[in-house]
This record gives C-alpha cells, sequence and structure tokens, in this order.
RNA sequence: GCCCACGUAGCUCAGUCGGUAGAGCACAUCCUUGGUAAGGAUGAGGUCACCGGUUCAAUCCCGGUCGUGGGCUCCA
C-alpha cells in the first residue's frame, strides 16, 4: 500500500499528498470559486468523485460545468434527480437508462400512466423538493448477487436485464440519494443539492427499450440542467431561435415550398420563390462542374427493375425503395439511386485509359420509401434531387480524384456560408457486396486522400455502403448544429457488376474505379438547411427578390416602371410593388419578406433621376443613380457574400 | 412502422362541459396619393382533416384512416 500519492496538476504543479486524500480534502486549499463550482475531479483518464480517496499517482483536475466531462457527471445526476422524483409520484414505474446527452439527459422509464407535459411542473416540484432535502449521493459496489436481489426487491426488472448483460469483469455499482437508489456506474456530484434549481424538463417521447424496435417502447423524457440562471436562460433562448429559423416555419412564411396531404408526404413542392432560389443553386453548381471538367448527362426516374437486380440495389436496398410497378408485363422500378444509369452511359462505347477519367454529374431526382414516422420538412423526404456525379478513373487516378472531389466539396459548402465542417470516415458494414481486398483498397484510398489534404476525420465503423465505403462531410450551420450533406464514396464492385472495361496502355481490358459522389447531397436538404442557417434571409446573390421598387405615389409609377425595367434587363431578381399602399405598409412588407433591397421612388428622385437605396435591418442608405445602385448589387451578387 | 400530442378560414390561433362557429393578418371593392416596419370603411371566405359509430342532434364523445409535430429506429 502506498503512502503518498504524488499528483500533477494542470499548471504543471506536482505535489504530494497522504495517500487516500479526496478532491474535497485537496480543494480545501483551492480558490474559492473552485470550491464552489467542483463538480468532480479528473485522474488521469478516470472521473471520480469529489469523495473518492485517491491512491494512485497521476495528472489531477477538478471538473466544473465548464468541461464536457463535468456536464455529463452534472446532467447525469440530474437524470437521477429527475428519476428519483418520478418515483416519488410513480412508485411503480420502472427505470431503464438515464445518461446524459448533448445539452442535458433523458431517463427511459416504464410506466402504464403516459406522462404528459401538463406534469412537468409538479415533477419539478418534487426536483427542486429533492435539492432542497440535500441527500449526500452514495456509492456502493455490489456483488452481481447482491445486485440482482436488491434490484429484484425493488421491482426493477429493466435494470436486471442490464446486470444480466454485464461482462463478468465489471464493477457493478448502485448509487442511493435518499430512499433512491440507482444501478449505475456513476460518477455523480456530492449530494442533491449541487443540482441546483435552474432545471427544466422539456418534452416527453417514445423510445424503444435498448433501441431495439422489436422491445418494448418505454417513455423518455428529456430534461436540462444548469449551475447559473443565465446559462439556463440561454439554452432556451437558443430553442426558441431555432424554432424562429425552422424551415418549415420560414418556407411557408416565406412562401418557399409546401407538402401537401393530397400530394402525399415526404414529396416536396417548389414554389416560384423556392425554386429561384434552387435554379441559382443549382446554376452555380453546373458552372462549377463545367470549371471541372465534369460532363453533364440526364437519366429516366424510372428503369426496369433487372437494371437493379445487376445493381444489387434489389438485395441490398430493398427495404428503401418503393414498390416496383408493371408495364405490360415488365416489372419497373422507380429509382432510388442515379448510379446504374451512369454506369449504362460508360458502357456505350469501349472506353480507352485516354479517356480516364470520365466524371457525369447529374442532377438526378430519386424516389426512397421512408418510413412516415422520419419524414421532416425538407430535410428528410421520399423524393429528392441528388447533385450526383460519378467519376470513373483507373486505380492509378484514384487518389487525386479524390483528392480533387475533396477540393470541390470544399469550395462550394464555403461559397453557402459554411465554414466548419466534421469529417467522418465510414467503413464496411455488416450487408455489402464485394470482396474484402476491394473493401480495403477503397478505405485506404479515401484515407490517403484525407491524409495528404491534412483534413481531420473520424472513422464511424460499419457506416459504409453497402457497395463502398465513404467519407461523409458534415457542415455545422450558424447555430452550431451540424448536418450530413456531402458524401464521397469509392466503388470497385459496382464496375464489376456492370462489368466496365477500359482498355489499358498494354491494349487489353481494365476494370475502372468508380467514386459516387454528392456535394449538396440533396438539394432539398440542403435548401433546408441554407433556410435556417440563413434564417430566411438569403445573401443577395441567392435571395429569390432581390430587389423591390416602392414608388410613393401613383405620380412615381413611370419612374418607378423605368427602374424595375432597367433592372430586370441586367437580370437583377427585381419587383415592382405599385399598390395602393403607403410607402411605410411596403417597406414592411420587404422587411418581413426578407427582400435584400428596396428602391424607394418620390418627388426627389424623379426630379433627381436617382433611387432611395433601403437595405434590409440596415435603413435607409441615401439616393443614387440607378447605374450606381446596378454597379454596386451587381458586384455583391458576383462576390457571393 | 412504433410511443405521445395535435389537425377549426389562405396564414396564426380563439371557441363550443353535444344544439352546424369567431378574431387578427391576408384577399376583394371603395375612400385615401401618403417619404423609410401596419391609413380607413365595407365585403367575401369554413362539410371545424377524412370515414364510420353513439345520439333527437356530433366540430366537440367513441373507433378507424390520412396528415403534422416531438422522439425511437433509419438516412441524402
Amino acid at each position: 500500500m502506498k503512502k503518498t500519492v504524488r499528483l500533477t496538476f494542470p499548471d504543471g504543479q506536482v505535489k504530494e499528498y497522504p495517500a487516500g486524500i479526496t478532491g474535497n480534502d485537496i480543494l480545501k486549499e483551492m480558490n474559492h470559486s473552485l470550491q464552489k463550482e467542483a463538480l468532480a475531479v479528473k485522474l488521469n483518464d478516470r472521473v471520480l468523485e469529489l469523495w473518492r480517496p485517491i491512491e494512485e499517482d497521476g495528472e489531477f483536475r477538478f471538473l466544473t460545468f465548464e468541461d464536457k466531462e463535468g456536464r455529463e457527471v452534472f446532467w447525469h445526476s440530474s437524470a437521477h434527480l429527475m428519476a428519483q422524483a418520478i418515483k416519488r409520484k410513480y412508485p411503480q414505474a420502472k427505470l431503464g437508462i438515464g445518461p446524459p446527452i448533448d445539452s442535458g439527459f433523458y431517463y427511459d422509464i416504464e410506466l402504464d400512466h403516459p406522462i404528459t407535459p401538463e406534469e412537468f411542473a409538479e415533477l419539478e416540484a418534487e426536483m427542486a423538493k429533492i435539492v432542497e432535502e440535500n441527500y449526500p449521493i452514495q456509492r456502493k459496489v455490489l456483488s452481481r448477487d447482491e445486485a440482482i436481489d436488491f434490484f429484484k426487491k425493488i421491482h426493477e426488472d429493466l435494470k436486471i436485464e442490464l446486470i444480466n448483460d454485464f461482462p463478468d469483469e465489471d464493477t457493478i455499482t448502485a448509487y442511493t440519494q435518499g430512499e433512491f437508489t440507482d444501478l449505475c456506474r456513476g460518477p455523480h456530484v456530492p449530494s442533491t443539492g449541487k443540482l441546483g434549481k435552474y432545471f427544466k424538463l422539456l418534452s416527453v417521447a417514445g423510445a424503444y427499450w435498448r433501441g431495439d424496435e422489436k422491445n418494448k417502447m418505454l417513455q423518455r423524457i428529456y430534461g436540462t440542467n444548469y449551475p447559473k440562471k443565465k446559462l439556463l436562460e440561454e439554452h432556451l433562448h437558443r430553442i426558441e431561435e431555432a424554432k424562429k429559423r425552422d424551415h418549415r416555419k420560414l418556407g411557408k412564411e416565406l412562401d418557399l415550398y409546401s407538402i401537401q396531404e393530397s400530394i402525399g408526404n415526404g414529396l416536396i413542392l417548389w414554389h416560384p420563390k423556392g425554386a429561384r432560389v434552387r435554379r441559382v443553386m443549382e446554376d452555380f453548381w453546373l458552372d462549377e462542374h463545367f470549371k471541372h471538367d465534369y460532363q453533364l448527362i440526364y437519366t429516366p426516374h424510372t428503369a426496369k427493375l433487372d437494371l437493379w437486380e445487376t445493381s444489387g440495389h434489389t438485395g441490398f436496398y430493398r427495404e428503401n425503395m418503393f414498390a416496383p410497378m408493371v408495364v405490360e408485363d415488365v416489372e419497373y422500378q422507380l429509382k432510388p439511386m442515379n448510379c446504374p444509369f451512369h454506369l449504362t452511359i460508360y458502357k456505350t462505347h469501349l472506353r480507352s485509359y485516354r479517356d480516364l477519367p470520365i466524371r457525369y454529374a447529374e442532377l438526378g431526382t430519386v424516389y426512397r420509401y421512408e418510413r412516415s414516422g422520419v419524414l421532416h420538412g425538407l430535410m428528410r423526404v421520399r423524393g429528392f434531387t441528388q447533385d450526383d456525379a460519378h467519376i470513373f478513373c483507373t486505380p492509378e487516378q484514384l487518389t487525386d480524384e479524390i483528392v480533387k472531389v475533396l477540393d470541390l466539396v470544399f469550395y462550394i459548402l464555403k461559397t453557402f456560408g459554411f465554414e466548419e465542417y466534421e469529417v467522418y470516415l465510414s467503413t464496411r458494414p455488416e450487408k455489402y457486396v464485394g470482396s474484402l481486398e476491394n473493401w480495403e483498397a477503397a478505405t485506404n484510398a479515401l484515407q490517403k486522400a484525407l491524409e495528404l489534404k491534412d483534413i481531420p476525420f473520424e472513422i464511424d465503423p460499419g457506416e459504409g455502403v453497402f457497395y463502398g465505403p465513404k467519407i461523409d462531410i458534415k457542415i455545422k450551420d450558424v447555430l452550431g448544429r451540424s448536418w450530413q450533406c456531402s458524401t464521397v464514396q469509392v466503388d470497385f464492385n459496382l464496375p464489376e457488376r456492370f462489368e466496365l472495361e477500359y482498355i489499358g496502355e498494354d491494349g487489353k481490358p481494365h476494370r475502372p474505379i468508380m467514386i459516387h459522389r454528392a456535394l449538396m447531397g440533396s438539394i432539398e436538404r440542403f435548401f433546408g438547411i441554407l433556410i435556417e442557417h440563413y434564417a430566411g434571409a438569403f445573401p443577395l446573390w441567392l435571395a429569390p427578390v432581390q430587389v423591390v421598387v416602392l414608388p410613393i405615389a401613383d405620380r412615381h409609377f413611370e419612374f418607378a416602371e423605368s427602374v424595375y425595367k432597367t433592372l430586370k434587363e441586367q437580370k437583377i431578381r427585381v419587383e415592382l410593388d405599385n399598390r395602393n399602399e403607403k410607402v411605410g405598409f411596403k417597406i414592411r412588407e420587404a422587411e418581413v419578406q426578407k427582400i435584400p433591397y428596396m428602391l424607394i421612388i418620390g418627388d426627389r428622385e424623379v426630379e433627381n433621376q436617382t433611387v432611395s437605396v433601403r437595405h434590409k435591418g440596415e435603413g435607409d442608405k441615401g439616393a443614387m443613380p440607378v447605374d450606381e445602385f446596378l454597379k454596386q448589387a451587381q458586384q455583391e451578387i458576383e462576390s457571393k457574400k
């Protein structure tokens, strides 16, 4: 048994303490604010309670709410707090699991009575009481038999199921606060009093026990908790802000798109204004693709089922496809992907190595069966257009082609205002086609390209597509939420299934490799993300209406009309508001519609042949000749800022 | 698909403890010609999501279907 422990603090200081000293003991020599804020300690890689005796040397620091691990402890304890309150109200409730999540916690419980949001206030009051009662949170190590006996006695069947699945070598621990004991790995804050009063229950939802839909459904109650009032308010404000930016709300308000029951769920109607933005997105996309030596193609929405047999989709993708339809005794399949068509075009000629790489790009609309419960506005739909491309190349060209794709991805995303990314490399899933060697070669090529570009990434095991591994790029919007858009997939398998060939320098046939890639992913989803990212206030180059001309009175209509025509001839997306309304009203409407520029025309402007420029959100910019405004606007559009 | 909640005018929402509905905005007509975020009057507009059941009577109660939302699961 050691007599002393040597602890290295974050500032590099090394101190020696008697073995068995606790975080609480050490806190006594720390500053006041840390004494108040410390929630747990971190010793080497382990997070421990403040009262746990320290028996080994190592890196040591206190965790507060500022630390990710500190927050996890705080929220984990908060989940217990909520569970205790629920058990007081419903002693028959059986507990599932209650972990911390990104911005709070949840607890899954089994209970016949459905908990409703109306009960939240009551439960919160009970939680406040438990905080007030300030129970110490005590840890106890149990043998497997003790644990099973104990949780059997209190009828926590789900906990027993968990215990039975623990590996033998696991230490089983339970935490007790007052009358409440929960099976839990911990660690926790020292006492319920530490959890404060700035918590809030947020929602209740169904969740399958252990995430498996074959299991029964439990009630999941979400909540959050902050040590300071200000932090809770900020969190609730973020939720409000996200609601204001919701693309479904803005889509309606700005008349961008709709989804109609009579058409079918998950199918999008693009209204004129949304279609305008889409067209700009697509034109930009197309220009860039021509610049980067892609060739544009178009392919049909449906094809014989045989094609999908060849590609392997009927075997590996069936559950995501619409049912086939029969035409003159032949089955046709609405396309869930574009690749088989692209492969088929490749095959219409004998290809030489001199032709490669061949890059086919298509804004291809695909249809996928998604379960009704997962549909969500523009983000998750049943019919969507991919900005798809397939690159056919030789093995020697592969890495270089991936690098080029990555460059194009980041350029396009940046232009749309996204600067932060998370990159994932997804490897072979359980259901796959092709040989293990090919999978490995494909995965290596992707990894090598990422390393060449010096792009940090994480491995996402088993998350590849059935025909190959992929790089997924998630963008972060202004609220810090991440969205998956871009994907780059290396595929040895489909070229094999379709027997693709090119004639090499040696005069012999070789098999090309195919890269699947989408930059925006789905135009629908990307549009939805853009709406939320910009809160509906699109930058000038994307705005569906860029300028609105607002004459003050009838006698200004003529000049207003000429301004309107001038701008229109220069391809400015301009509208003329010559309704019989006051200018204040017209301005309000233009502001609400988030139109970037308003040109106000009254007596002064007619006399001086100028326009009074008002910028959305910024107000009056003063008068200037139309030509000057036009020049400025064109520059702003050109800059895509 | 599953759990919970919801579905009333184009939009946002009231309302009826069962007796076939109301506001604001938008729309139409008229008055008003007004200088940087809502001028006024009048009017039109609803099979209360759909289909059944209970009832003298259903928008309301019950059942089913469809759709929406929050999640689970899945994914571009």
